[in-house]
DNA sequence: CGTTAAACGTATAGCGCTAAACCTCACGTA
DNA sequence: TACGTGAGGTTTAGCGCTATACGTTTAACG
């Protein structure tokens, strides 16, 4: 049961090799009807599939995408969030469906990336779950790269997919603005830089300050449940009425902190996280957040990296300016997935 | 910035292409240690990285293994659990640390798996997420292979890891009987072919079955949080004091659930789930839960893949006979990971 | 001393595929 | 009649690597 191979068709249908691998490959125009229906029932019979490894080293250009996720020390999973989670298993669909595939690889250095590039000849890159630095230190090589929540580092050519992070910001402070709150408090990394948090941040301040209400306070945490656990406690501190957390499971574990410090929400403070994770719905009370379509998400970093594949490198595209792609395009090179607010428990119900 | 290969090291070096090629992959005795360090040298300063591609063409092998998941036509993630997730993560990284890359791919039919297998030419494969019956359907191709949490299909050669499910139902009711408990009710998807969840009902089975209770009332729920909800009545209806989900996000459902229809918990039911998923930890009151140790549940699985795809492959070897591996061995090719019992407030604590 | 065999290499022949150049013929046209 | 020209192929020449067979030395041994 040795492979079926390209001269194994061409032989028993009495034409070359290339007539075989034309009509594989749909160039139509070089091979008659005729011989191509010919061609095709018998790549059907015998169950021909191109080999992959021949394809490449011949086409130089492999069909493979490299999804880079952070191959952290301690040995947690790569996939750190239910939202990676999610864009990941839309942008394989969404890869799968155009003919390509995805090599998952967990990488900690810039020499990781080089390898994982050189040694596949990856024809692009999806990076995702690193912060802004993080990105920067792996020093990006000249690959087709889309960076999923992350900027774009100066002097590389790349695409981003975000979400429209100050407007998911804005949403949440004009829900909790409507329900009477003017004193707010922030909750997240914004030690790290980070155009998302930031980005969630602004459009809080913003929304506060179209209302006239003070800048918030901001409590810095990580984006874990413990962290939101300990900073329940500075939270309940800060005379806020509400909290607005950058991420569901950190907003969790604040609302249990506060819980446990004996502050009921949402009648002492209300607490709104941001991406509608399953975790928003799983808790109690249920969680109010702003909700990304994670699925878009996924999908358009697949149609971006495609499209820079396809795409002639545009000599000199640098970040921040523009890079054309297929279908959804962006002046910025940034892809941004709207956002919309999810009014739950744990922010009671808006005033008439 | 061509690619540098072979002839560029072995034409730097003075030496033909077959001695960088044994340098590089380690075939000493065919090479002198001076040359060897000549070679190494120039590779590490050009940053000379082989060729997937090229190696897997002529070496009829490609360092690659399949992770295949199932991709539903409603499009949720592929990744459909945080157990699956952890699984795959660790999965990756045992695999990256032996030289070997991880092809994502999600599968609906057979054709889909036998396409990935051959298109590619995977060494292995780990199978993942799929029922009992969704494995068989897809005519596992003759390739190493191995399966997480489901059955090795009659006459397929593929070792599988699980966890130890029987063990983890019995140490659960023992836990509810020690806390007094003796009606007490599984809840899981016992409707589909699952030795998973048939074992984590058998446990629970033997153990209250041991102490002379009475035979467990099971109710049927998929592993979802929803279908947890939609159970809590019938649990609360059956008369029982205590109840035992084949998993956390369905416990997680049935708490809640329980909670809305006016149940106690723990103080009327005591909730047990399975796995520790963090979701347990976030509930409240806190699911106490069956721990699986899902790195060692990943890396086992690499290990297994790893020792078929280098043993030869003993013909005639099938499911149910021994299948031998590399570090993890088992007797029926199934390894089978260690659980322990982790006590939190959904079931109170043992009295003394 | 001839013989043997390690030790250290090199030359050859592909792996399965594709890009690019080349061929061949029928047909229309100046 | 000579000359494009386009359709429908085929031939050639690798892509970058490895398995295999085939040299060379050098040292050991009876």
């Amino acid at each position: 049961m040795a492979r079926v191979t390209l001269k194994d068709i061409a032989a028993e249908a009495g034409v070359s090799v290339m007539t075989v691998s034309n009509v594989v490959n749909g160039n139509s125009g070089r091979v008659s009807p005729a011989t191509a229906e010919l061609v095709e029932r018998i790549v059907a019979a015998r169950g021909y599939v191109p080999s992959g490894p021949a394809r490449s080293l011949a086409a130089r250009r492999t069909r493979l995408v490299g999804l880079l996720l952070p191959a952290r020390a301690d040995g947690t999973s790569l996939l750190g969030s239910a939202h990676d989670v999610s864009v990941a298993g839309a942008l394989e669909a969404a890869l799968r469906a155009r003919d390509h595939h995805v090599m998952l690889r967990g990488v900690a250095t810039a020499a990781d990336v080089r390898d994982s590039v050189a040694r596949w000849s990856l024809d692009g890159l999806v990076v995702m779950g690193f912060t802004d630095d993080e990105v920067r230190s792996l020093e990006l090589p000249a690959v087709p790269t889309v960076l999923v929540d992350a900027a774009v580092p100066p002097g590389t050519r790349a695409a981003a997919v975000r979400a429209d992070d100050a407007d998911g910001g804005r949403l949440a402070g004009e829900h909790l603005l409507a329900l009477g709150h003017r004193r707010v408090a922030f909750c997240g990394p914004t030690d790290v830089r980070s155009q998302v948090v930031d980005g969630r941040l602004d459009g809080l301040r913003a929304a506060l300050a179209d209302a006239g209400a003070p800048a918030p306070l901001v409590v810095v945490a990580n984006t874990t449940y413990e962290a939101g656990l300990a900073a329940a406690p500075a939270v309940a501190a800060g005379g806020v009425t509400a909290v607005f957390a950058s991420a569901d499971v950190l907003a969790a574990g604040i609302e249990r902190g506060l819980a446990a410090a004996g502050v009921r929400v949402p009648d002492d403070v209300a607490v709104v996280g941001f991406d509608d994770a399953e975790i928003a719905r799983y808790v109690s009370p249920t969680l109010s957040t702003v909700a990304q379509d994670t699925a878009a998400k996924g999908r358009a970093a697949a149609e971006l990296v495609l499209g820079l594949i396809d795409d002639e490198p545009g000599a000199g595209a640098v970040a921040g300016s523009p890079t054309r792609s297929r279908g959804v395009a962006a002046d910025d090179g940034v892809v941004h997935i709207g956002v919309s607010f999810v009014a739950r428990e744990s922010t009671g119900t808006v005033r008439a």
